[in-house]
DNA sequence: CGTCTAATTGAACGAGATCAAGACAAGTGG
DNA sequence: CCACTTGTCTTGATCTCGTTCAATTAGACG
């Protein structure tokens, strides 16, 4: 809710409806893939805590993660008007889930116009997180790439509260981040250490500290436009 | 609206509601940026005729496209939620535009559910195409992100009736190309100059010949289920 | 015809991958 | 309480795919 009324007035009454539009909780253990690409979807997962991915693998058994999720996003809205989703999504670490059955989405496009704008807003946040992320992996080196996807995490972190004064929670293995990167743990591993060693941030024990944020996105060509920050009415 | 009946019903209604909503035509030559970043937009735009691309460029010069955009794409449906785009526009080629305006899709929103549902798929099968692209420049090889692109290519093309018999018109350039798959140009050439002595393809003077489909896809991985080609009601 | 951009090819280079091995931490079972 | 997994992190050595640089050719267009 944090996410959305950063960019737009939520009124009571929506908010009602959201909240009774939830149906039954969950929690699941790390690792676990709760979403399987091409099964027919009958319900939507909000990710309440813990940290996610949405994922494809090749063959050879490369992966390509395509979003990480933190508290408070829908993992797989796109599945009410896809009815089903081409990638999977799985668990990086123990989440907390709630789930919300497409009925109840589709009886708030009947009832709640501006609402379902505003979940539509949603998923094209997701959208824009993940063009993002084609930028990134296409044209960015390495370095770039994690100091891009460091700055990203800490701004949507911190619109949910869940970061602040340069640092948060990142509870994530460094094969992880190399899947995000499309790049090997390995190489992750020894571009961690320069950007360790010029001073910018610090990687250890699930925690990131940034130490010059400026720098870092200097490094990275960060700017925050893509998390359309901004509040409009939508 | 072909490739919207594709995937579900649209009733004659709905086709009208819809074709009332478009407003001015215009042209556009080659090479030409439609839409800004950043700039605050009122209306969407429905490509009609030619190829156009969302891209976004390194403060270095470098170029990388997000999605190429083929006849009956709405370029920037996006833009009706998110009220700006994060990233730029352009014609590759010539190209005509249809525009309708924010306050006619509102209206939609507003009386017109299943089609509002349709209009958000159709934004989310761009966000399908992107993950896939994720897919492609971070773990595919640089004659499979060819290879793969120009099956989407074929298909796409094809569920609006400008492919088929192993053929299309792709009136672009191997720098296109390039900036879509993440290589540089010169490689483009290389990996082409490949799959033209392997008997899968040639891309000379804006047309694609498909010689082996089923090899081709071998090579690039493909499987079709991203476009979420599946007729449903949704 | 000149001009401009795109396509093509060769040679050298380099960012990141691959291969390999050791360090470390957290279970897990006896 | 300790031996034994198992998985991640770390570092070094080597390799390779794709880049960079450079030069030539081919088309398109006024």
């Amino acid at each position: 809710l944090r996410k959305l009324r950063l960019r737009d007035d939520l009124s009571e009454a929506e908010e009602r409806v959201l909240r009774a539009s939830a149906s039954h909780e969950n929690e699941v253990p790390a690792g676990r893939t709760i979403i399987k690409a091409g099964i027919p979807l009958n319900q939507c997962t909000l990710l309440v805590e813990g940290m996610v991915a949405r994922y494809k693998d090749l063959a050879d058994g490369q992966r390509q993660i395509m979003e990480l999720h933190v508290a408070g996003d829908f993992l797989d809205l796109h599945s009410f008007p896809l009815k089903q989703l081409e990638h999977d999504v799985g668990t990086l670490t123990p989440s907390r889930l709630v789930f919300v059955p497409h009925d109840a989405l589709k009886r708030i496009t009947e009832d709640q116009p501006h609402l379902t704008r505003l979940l539509w807003f949603s998923t094209l946040l997701d959208a824009a997180i993940q063009r993002e992320r084609i930028l990134s992996v296409g044209r960015r080196t390495a370095i770039a790439r994690i100091a891009h996807l460091m700055c990203e995490l800490y701004i949507r972190l911190d619109v949910v509260g869940l970061a602040g004064d340069m640092r948060f929670q990142l509870p994530i293995t460094q094969i992880d981040l190399a899947d995000t990167c499309g790049l090997t743990s390995v190489h992750v591993n020894r571009m961690l250490k320069q950007l360790r060693n010029e001073g910018l941030m610090t990687f250890r024990g699930g925690e990131v500290l940034i130490h010059d944020w400026e720098k870092l996105q200097d490094v990275a060509e960060f700017s925050p436009a893509f998390l359309h920050l901004d509040r409009q009415p939508r």
